[in-house]
Parts: C-alpha cells; structure tokens; sequence
DNA sequence: GATGCTATTGCAACTTGTTGCAGTAAGGCG
DNA sequence: CGCCTTACTGCAACAAGTTGCAATAGCATC
C-alpha cells in the first residue's frame, strides 16, 4: 500500500501550505493530523468530530474551510455519500468511485474495469470526461437484483 | 411529449392517494399543483418556495414528507445534484441521469447511449444494476477537456 | 525581538433538510 | 350527519454545511 508515500505527503503539508503563501495554524494542524489517520473516506461532520476530540475549540466553518484548502492542494478530494452528504476521499493516489446498494445499503468501491469502462462509454457517447470518485454510484448490487423481489 | 400522460397520472394522483390508505389534504393537493407545473427537476427547496408563494402558510416539513409520500407512489424520484442538494425527478416516464461539467457548470442529460453502455459496463464488472437517475455524475465537458487549461 | 500586512479564525445567522410529538382533521362507518 | 380511528400537520429543536465580518495571529521583514 501507499502508506509510506502519504506519510512523506502529510508532511510536506505544511510546505505547500507556504509555497502558496497560505499559513499553518493549530487548527489546520489538528484537521491534517485527523485526515492523516483516515484511510479512504471521511464525511465532513466525521472530520469535524474528530477534530473536536482532539481539540475541544475546534469550529465547524474553520475544518471546512481547511478542508477546502486541502482540497486546492490536491491532497483530499470531497464527493456526495448516497445521501448527497459530503464526503472526503483521503489518499488522492489512490482515486475510486463508489457504489451503494438502495437495497442492502452495502456499499464498495467501483473496480478499475468497471471504471474504465465506464469512463469510456461517457467519452464515446458525448466526449465527456467523467470523475467517478464524486459520486456514489446508487443501484442495485448483483444479489439483491438477483433475488429482486419487486 | 408526454404532456398529455403527466396531466393524466397528475389528476390520478388523489386516486393513488386513496388506494393506499393515504389522505389527500390541501396541503398535498398545493404540492401536487406545484410539481404538476415541473417539467423535468426541481430542488426541494424550490418546491417548497413555490408552494409557499401558492400558500404562505406551508411548512417545510409537509413538503418533504410529501414528496416522500409521492416518491412511495412512484410520481416522483429524487437524487443529488452536483452539490448534494436534494432534487426531484418529475415525470419518472423519462427517466434520465445527468451530468455536470465542473468546469464550466453547465448540465445537461445522459443520452439513452452512454446510459446503455454505462449500466452494460457495470452489469458486467459486477453485475450490479445502477440508477444513473439518482445522482448528478459530475466531470468536464467535451470541450472543457479539449481546452483543458492544466 | 518588534512591526505590519493579510490570511485565518470564531461568531452568528442562514440554508437545506430531518425528526419527535401533541393536536388536527380526513374520511369510512353507523 | 356525527363519531372515531389514525394519517397528517405544524412546531420546535437538531444536523450538516455555508457565509459575512470584525478581531486575531502567522510570518516575512527590519
């Protein structure tokens, strides 16, 4: 896995937070460090969570808006659970989609064929460049349509 | 179009209501009105401006339950924007996902192609049948890409 | 180490929904 | 037509974010 490699990107956090003449604060720390204990997916209210565990101040506009830089510097990407609530991909590396099943509410990742394939059914039909990690993906899994029962 | 299908599934409305056990109060009757008037997608919110401007005294709550209720009887279907932010299918004759370019913000449907090939690329990875209904896929447009700045 | 510019913070108010609860009113029935 | 059951409604409080603004505090400089 890629964990020795986001240990060197959460460090260099704090650099590319100056390269872009942007400031390092108590508050951006505690946000890093809970994202840096994350693996995969975050919702923002988790985040926030988190961070008020660690730090009892912690404000809810201050975490979002650090995530928002973060995002700006590439290193957390944010997307809509099935229920449209925000969503914080962590290890940009390692970029997926996800799928929700309505039916069982088991949800997983879309798996490089499927994403392939389905990024260039959308670039055939229309040219459309898609991101599949944005979204989940709302269906129905392979089982529960199997024993679909209406 | 199928103009003529909605007004008729609209007037059924109170039927379908009845059939089920469910009561049709004006306060459902305002709902029906406003969507009746929708050709395609509404945001909750709007919804309940709408109803609002038809009957000032309509309280967010009713409105929600209401298009819950309504989306039970299949009238109506909802998903997430490119924001998360709830929006309303109407007329689930036609349905149809959409896509939001993330560069320059314009929307528009999936054509029933990519939608055959997208829910073909998913059957066969996984055998899991999604509802490209139900979210906003989000990306670049063909010429966004073409011109991509970075 | 003091200074000044300005990126950030925290507050407060607002948006979009959701939920529990007690009171209200559909509408089937006698 | 009045009664009764129970599906709704409206209220109030809460959850997840977002935003404007005045006060604070990084940090580059002297």
């Amino acid at each position: 896995m890629s964990t020795a490699q986001q240990s060197i990107a959460w460090s260099q956090v704090r650099a590319r937070f100056h390269e872009r003449g942007l400031r390092w604060t108590p508050q951006r720390r505690t946000v890093v460090e809970v994202l840096s204990a994350v693996n995969g997916h975050i919702t923002g209210a988790e985040v926030v969570e988190r961070c008020r565990s660690q730090d009892s101040e912690t404000t809810p506009s201050t975490v979002y808006r650090t995530l928002d830089a973060l995002e700006e510097l590439g290193l957390v990407r944010h997307g809509h659970g099935a229920d449209g609530r925000e969503e914080f991909h962590v290890s940009p590396g390692g970029e997926h989609g996800h799928l929700y099943c309505a039916s069982c509410g088991s949800r997983w990742e879309i798996g490089p064929d499927a994403a392939q394939a389905v990024l260039a059914a959308f670039r055939e039909a229309d040219g459309f460049q898609v991101d599949l990690s944005h979204v989940t993906v709302v269906g129905r899994c392979a089982s529960c349509s199997a024993s679909a029962g209406e």
